[in-house]
DNA sequence: AGAATATTGCAAACTGTTTGCAATGACATC
DNA sequence: GATGTCATTGCAAACAGTTTGCAATATTCT
């Protein structure tokens, strides 16, 4: 699978959607129930990357996260299979931006689920606020189909992306 | 990656979507033109690798093209840069239905766009028509954001998976 | 038919992910 | 706070899907 350019995570502000900087705690201490709960153990490995996870205000591949806590000294396969365990648990969730690349995202404690914009250009990625595909659902549910749930990700050229080619095109 | 159940071919009739049980003519007259065009090379792998693909009514995964071709004994390699190829002429287009394997679908000659249906129990894949996100879209464009496009999917229970377990559960 | 070049097959490399197993660490109980 | 139990971790190795290098082959054009 090819790299592409850079995640770029400057600018990240969300013009697409109302803001959303959560406050790390909750996110951890959620996280941090829901182990136990699940009798699960809540060990060092796990606080660094639940931690590292709450600085990504995207989403994140295994390979992103393993970096983010390199410092921390842990086995990428830990990342994997906390990432999984995590998953089951509903703690974070698969976001599939199309690319190939498995990412995930920290799910937000009230559970709301949103889409994502991703520019073609700089890769940055932003959460969108709602979506409305009820009337699609609603359509489908009306024929017979049930437990219906859905994966939407727009592409396309971001403002900035779109402003700097305009400059370029200027000065060249 | 988990295998899943069976891709189940039998029954794929569609409900929520208009049939297109297109010829398979058109799309093979097509690719040659295109390729022709690009040019590229009319050889036998890539029409036996052509006519195959009209044979699926569902998108197919590079392993599945490549079973269905088996007796026309062409190495796997050929297959996925065929499929390369094609995706970059536009013959096909690439669908992913976020079960982490890339799976392929020959475009319409009308360059028609859909999305899909996925049947978590049978795992039954059905086209579904139109697709009413130009909402969303067009609130993006007004922000600003160009060039867009999206990718969407649906996963649920179909109705006859929901019928057979209403079975299942009486006779149980 | 012959030249130019795209395409193929085969083997081997690669990437991302998973598994087996012994050593370690967390948590509950005493 | 020591002890037992069981989840968790690290390491090495296996794996699956996909890509690449290269020589042999096939297609297209003249």
């Amino acid at each position: 699978m090819k790299k592409n350019p850079k995640p770029s995570s400057k600018r990240n502000e969300n013009r697409a959607c109302a803001e959303h900087h959560h406050d790390p705690k909750p996110s951890i201490e959620r996280a941090a129930r829901i182990l136990k709960d699940a009798g699960l153990k809540s060990t060092k490995p796990r606080s660094a990357l639940l931690e590292a996870m709450t600085r990504f205000h995207a989403p994140f591949s295994t390979e992103e996260l393993f970096r983010a806590v390199k410092a921390s000294d842990l086995d990428l396969v830990t990342v994997y299979r906390s990432l999984a365990t995590f998953s089951d648990l509903g703690i974070v969730s698969r976001v599939d931006l199309g690319d190939g690349v498995v990412r995930y995202e920290l799910r937000s404690p009230d559970g709301s689920h949103h889409h994502h914009f991703v520019c073609q250009e700089c890769q940055k990625v932003e959460p969108l606020d709602s979506c409305e595909i009820k009337a699609q659902e609603n359509r489908l549910r009306e024929l017979g189909y049930s437990q219906l749930s859905h994966r939407l990700e727009f592409f396309g050229i971001c403002p900035d992306c779109r402003e700097h080619s305009r400059a370029d095109a200027r000065t060249r």
